[in-house]
DNA sequence: GTCTATATCAAGATAGAC
DNA sequence: GTCTATCTTGATATAGAC
């Protein structure tokens, strides 16, 4: 959260509008997860970070460009996340699925989390205009990913149509889908459940390509 | 009332509020979708059913009500389709995980499912006051997956920690998951990667519980 | 750079005509 | 039972003071 801050020096013009702008996200996070973007009202936005609407309109052109604004930064988060975990996995430090169930965890424990997650794929859903940029906002997370359950896969025999791509589409709509039963209904989803989730499917996946073993056969022109 | 049978033409006064009530939630179904509970305005969903602002507000007492009456008509459709897929799987006609592939696929060619299904999740999460009656509505299609899952889990090795309770949530997950993956990138995700995840993760199960086949073991004071 | 005041508009809901 | 007209509110965005 907040880390440094000066109560010695008086901060600069510049210092000052970062520190606004930072407390205004802050607050737009918390107003959107609650209200939804079309809900939510900038004037409540500005009061709860503790400013007027002025001083958001002279941070932030419009609405959309706050809320978009607002899902890069959030989604630093989760690149920074999942650069955590993979970092963990080569290093061997940590077992990947262990590492991924850490991720759920966190997100779940912020209970905005899974919110803000469902009115940016409203969004991004509802907006053909904006969706090429928050889709490829998605990309360097979900290449992590890919990266992980390939390395995961290397290690057993998989059946052709297990790609990299697949699985971690797979892993991803766990997490998602998960986290919104648990969020809704935390009864229905322990906590482990996601781990248990990955080990069975890669577990499943393993058997099945053992009993398929037909899969480094063929090999026409590239391989994908 | 008058209670005039016209068999010919005329439709009785019942009769006209009955369709005028189908066309309202129709038309709701697809702005709620496009626009969301608090982007769509009552205005346009009237107009796009074909009637005024009065029509509407003589057949659902605010906007809230024709939202949730929406929520219950749409949770019908998905009760009938779990029945339908419940029955097949148990007169022995179908496989469970192929009839189950069917179900996200009819959902995948409805564009607006996985939207208002996005909608409808955000409005439970975000107002408690309603959270029991929604969440009411979905026991019946859960207790219909935990029957299917229950079933299939019965015919292998599955370990202590895989109830059909758990697996259904995961399944469940899958579905939710991939359907929005799907939404928003169709290339991510192909039409059979949920019945592949489906058999993963049945076979993990199968030889996660083959590796431990203590499962009947012990039972100290309760289960949980 | 932030605040106060305000122009402008759209939306939910109601009342009374037919 | 549905329509037209209207009341009322609350929101985005801007302009000018400090």
């Amino acid at each position: 959260m907040d880390a440094e801050t000066t109560p010695r020096r008086r901060l600069s013009r510049a210092e000052a509008k970062a520190r606004t702008r930072k407390l205004l996200l802050e607050a737009a996070a918390q107003i959107f997860a609650r209200k939804g973007f079309a809900g939510a009202s900038v004037e409540e936005i500005a009061e709860t970070a503790g400013f007027s609407i002025g001083a958001l309109y002279s941070n932030f052109a419009n609405k959309e460009e706050l809320f978009l604004e607002l899902y890069s930064a959030f989604n630093q988060d989760r690149i920074a996340a999942a650069a955590e975990v993979l970092a963990e996995y080569e290093k061997g430090t940590e077992d990947g699925v262990n590492a991924m169930g850490r991720i759920l965890v966190d997100a779940d424990t912020d209970s905005d989390f899974a919110l803000l997650l469902g009115e940016f794929w409203l969004y991004a859903a509802r907006n053909p205009r904006v969706y090429d940029t928050m889709a490829a906002r998605l990309r360097e997370p979900r290449a992590a990913l890919e990266r992980l359950t390939g390395n995961a896969l290397a290690e057993l025999k998989a059946p052709p149509e297990a790609t990299p791509q697949a699985v971690a589409a797979v892993i991803a709509a766990l997490f998602d889908g998960l986290l919104r039963q648990r969020r809704l209904n935390p009864g229905l989803v322990s906590a482990d459940l996601f781990g248990h989730a990955v080990r069975w499917l890669f577990a499943g996946i393993d058997a099945t390509g053992a009993r398929t073993p037909v899969k480094t056969a063929r090999r026409s022109k590239k391989a994908n």
